[in-house]
RNA sequence: GGAGAGGUGGCCGAGCGGUUGAAGGCAGCUGCCUGCUAAGCAGUUGUAGGGUUUAUGCUCUACCGAGGGUUCGAAUCCCUCCCUCUCCGCCA
């Protein structure tokens, strides 16, 4: 959610820098809801001081058991006045509630701007591409054929965009998931988080997936829950409503979740394979921090996050979304996109984001250096990494002709030492 | 799932429907005192939203789990919901 103060006194620049993201945003309403919130309530502030004072007097007449008729009187009427003026308010809030919800984040000034992804900008490619000397195959292929993913049965049991992975293939999700966790939580410093999976909603305002995208999201039917679609929600919101001693910033937290998609308005994309499915496993990275640090600390979530790229030996690229691209709740987000020899293209592994204070004043996550006011912290989160993608791209990229899969030295020791996954 | 208890400020803990943003204690901060520390004394210490001010500030409103209601007036009465704790049952 964005400032309505900073809007108040900035009216053209917001609107100039949200027209970058693409759609229309109705500034003008905002203050005009703004505008007419602020009228009421001076009239309605000024009615319950009278109605303080009057009922305090009230109070001192009964004791000196004197007649206070006239007062009481004429507060029945106030008291009306009030209510209806509270009524009136609080529906002036809801509305400008949910206009201020539904508006995008504003793009940090080094943001490319531009309609879409044929804007972004490439900031830096790593590793090279590796050379085949036969075609080949993706990752379907070669997990079916490995007998490590089962793609029919998966279906069978859940239906589409669901997998199912057995020996080989299931030990190295979960070797992945152990390799990344560890680098993060010994080397980089963050604190390991297993949050539930399942969270209710206010999670969800929180982080901005709600209201708008509600369509992307599992429900429990019944309940206020939703299955969580990144532990970003979980995670973020640990101290949601709550305010943190300065000293303790930066907040580091690496987590590991499956996530459950919707995948609505995706149809016909990546339909068969690893790629985009409704439940997949992450870790990901949260940092809670303040305003100064956030854009330092970015840096170094992203580097985090392509360190376990380095140490796989993956060739990857990290790009800069443009101003169009960006995520709803973003002020800047990298990319970062593994290569996948059996697409024989980039494709994305990571998505590295400053929330600056957009996601804090929705959550209400605020920070006290001594003797100062309150202040939001700025939120930063991205995935360290996406262990499907991860495990395709490891599939693809270490393969031999024969299809077997060399497993990279730096995840043997969480493999039992398995160095190459062959067919049985 | 059954039975009971409870949710008040950073923490503990009072609180008759009226001058309580909230006693008292602890912790914190600021002075005084002191060779230093401790003790002692005095003062001070929440969040949010308005208004006003160049600014420190001043002022108003709201907030005692959340939301409704009764009343001139509610932390205090009524209703609904949420959460925590204890006992029993069940269970990984």
């Amino acid at each position: 959610m964005l400032d309505i103060k900073y809007i108040r006194e900035n009216e053209v620049e917001v609107s100039e820098r949200l027209s970058t993201r693409g759609g229309e945003f109705d500034i003008s309403q905002v203050l005009n809801l703004d505008k007419k919130r602020r009228d009421l309530l001076k009239e309605v502030e000024a009615l319950k001081e009278r109605r303080n004072k009057v009922s305090t007097e009230v109070g001192e007449l009964k004791k000196e058991k004197k007649d206070a008729k006239d007062l009481i009187a004429e507060m029945g009427l106030v008291s009306g006045k009030i209510k209806e003026f509270d009524k009136e308010i609080s529906t002036l809030e809801e509305d400008l509630k949910a206009l201020m919800l539904s508006l995008p984040n504003l793009p940090h000034e080094s943001v490319p701007v531009g309609s879409d992804e044929s804007a972004n900008k490439v900031e830096r490619v790593v590793g090279t591409e590796p050379v085949f000397d036969f075609e080949p195959k993706d990752h379907i292929e070669l997990g079916e054929t490995l007998g490590i993913i089962d793609f029919e049965r998966a279906g069978k049991l859940s239906g589409a965009r669901f997998s199912l992975m057995l020996g080989a293939g299931a030990m190295l999700e979960r070797a992945l998931i152990n390799f990344m966790l560890d680098i993060h939580t010994q080397e980089h410093g963050y604190t390991e988080a297993l949050p539930p999976f399942l969270v209710k909603s206010d999670s969800f305002f929180g982080t901005g997936q709600l209201p708008k995208f509600e369509e992307d999201l599992f429900k429990i039917e019944g309940l206020d829950h939703y299955l969580v679609p990144t532990a970003e929600v979980p995670v973020t919101n640990i101290h949601r409503e709550e305010i943190i001693d300065e000293a303790e910033l930066t907040k580091a937290y690496a987590a590991y979740t499956p996530c459950f998609r919707k995948e609505a308005g995706s149809y016909g994309k990546d339909v068969k394979g690893l790629i985009r499915l409704h439940q997949f496993s992450k870790v990901e990275l949260v940092k809670l921090t303040t305003p100064e640090n956030s854009y330092e600390e970015l840096e170094k979530l992203t580097t985090n996050a392509e360190e376990i790229l380095k140490r796989l030996g993956l060739h990857y690229q990290v790009v800069t979304l443009s101003s169009g691209d960006m995520g709803f709740s973003a002020a800047k987000t990298y990319d970062i996109e593994v290569w996948l020899p059996g697409q024989k293209t980039f494709r994305e592994i990571s998505s590295c984001s400053n929330f600056e204070d957009f996601q804090a004043r929705r959550a209400s996550i605020r920070f006290r250096k001594k003797g100062e006011k309150t202040r939001f912290v700025h939120t930063i989160n991205g995935s360290g990494l996406a262990v499907g993608r991860t495990l395709v791209a490891i599939l693809e990229n270490y393969q031999e002709e024969d299809g077997s899969v060399i497993i990279p030295e730096a995840l043997r020791p969480y493999t039992g030492g398995l160095e190459k996954i062959e067919k049985k």
